[in-house]
DNA sequence: TATTGTTATACTCTATAACTATA
DNA sequence: TATAGTTATAGAGTATAACAATA
């Protein structure tokens, strides 16, 4: 067995640096939303892609990829499966026939309504961790820390 | 081209949501200090196991991975790199053969004290969109959720 | 010529399974 | 038998390049 150190060491703790606390609390919230939507047959990535369906008229697929930053190449297969699905349908768009208007069917619509309560209800477990005074500095903390 | 919605429709804005935001700011802040390392031919996953090593006495690769949650399959191809740079070195532990003992060399005691400076600088940039009484509250509240 | 969607392909990251050597 | 390290392999995730249809 090799000894541990008992005295305080050159640099600081591995898991108080914040590039580790990111990535791990991002990874723990992922898991903790992709079970609550998995009863439903999409994870969070999926219901990305239906909150800006649902949070806008019909778009091109290209729209919604950008909304998201993926590529236009990824949000194929992933419309992919939720046509598969029944939760959007993929049309060519009358205007521009180069684009296909991406709609949320009546079920996609439902499927949405009850992603947002699961979703909501794991990203409130998650947030259990802190007052929920200070869940809303947090994420106003996040978006400046985002978009500067 | 599609019409924008101008009214407020249902579900809220995609880019406000807790999963997009953590996921990006963990992206935005990865890209940073990924870029301030690689002067020093380190990127920021190297640097965590340097940080590691740095933190404690001579330890096994195991242990570093345990450390740091990733396999330590994962832990073998990240050493094997660090050796090649002649900034860790691996020895047969006399205690226990099956083990490695990896130690920081010379240069890689300099690497990570340039890492830390430079790692420092990104961070502080990042952080530069909350105001510094923010950044302590962000950092414990990181800690609390992650724990939790 | 440029753009949208698609396909094929490749690349990165990481984990699982199986092997070696040590215990 | 179990453990540490290694290797080979496979899977997920995503991007790049090339192509078809359309503008």
């Amino acid at each position: 067995m090799l000894p541990m150190s008992t005295e305080a060491s050159a640099g600081s703790d591995p898991h108080e640096v914040l590039g580790y606390l990111l990535k791990h609390a991002t990874a723990k919230l992922t898991a903790s939303t992709d079970a609550a939507l998995e009863p439903l047959g999409i994870d969070s990535k999926d219901f990305g892609a239906l909150r800006v369906l649902a949070h806008r008229e019909p778009t091109s697929q290209l729209a919604v990829a950008q909304t998201l930053s993926i590529d236009r190449t990824t949000m194929v297969a992933l419309l992919d499966v939720l046509e598969r699905k029944g939760i959007v349908t993929r049309r060519p768009d009358p205007a521009d026939r180069r684009r296909n208007v991406v709609t949320l069917t009546e079920e996609g619509t439902q499927t949405f309504d009850a992603a947002q309560i699961a979703y909501e209800k794991a990203e409130s477990a998650f947030l259990a961790g802190i007052s929920p005074s200070e869940t809303g500095q947090f994420r106003r903390m996040l978006r400046a820390l985002v978009e500067s």
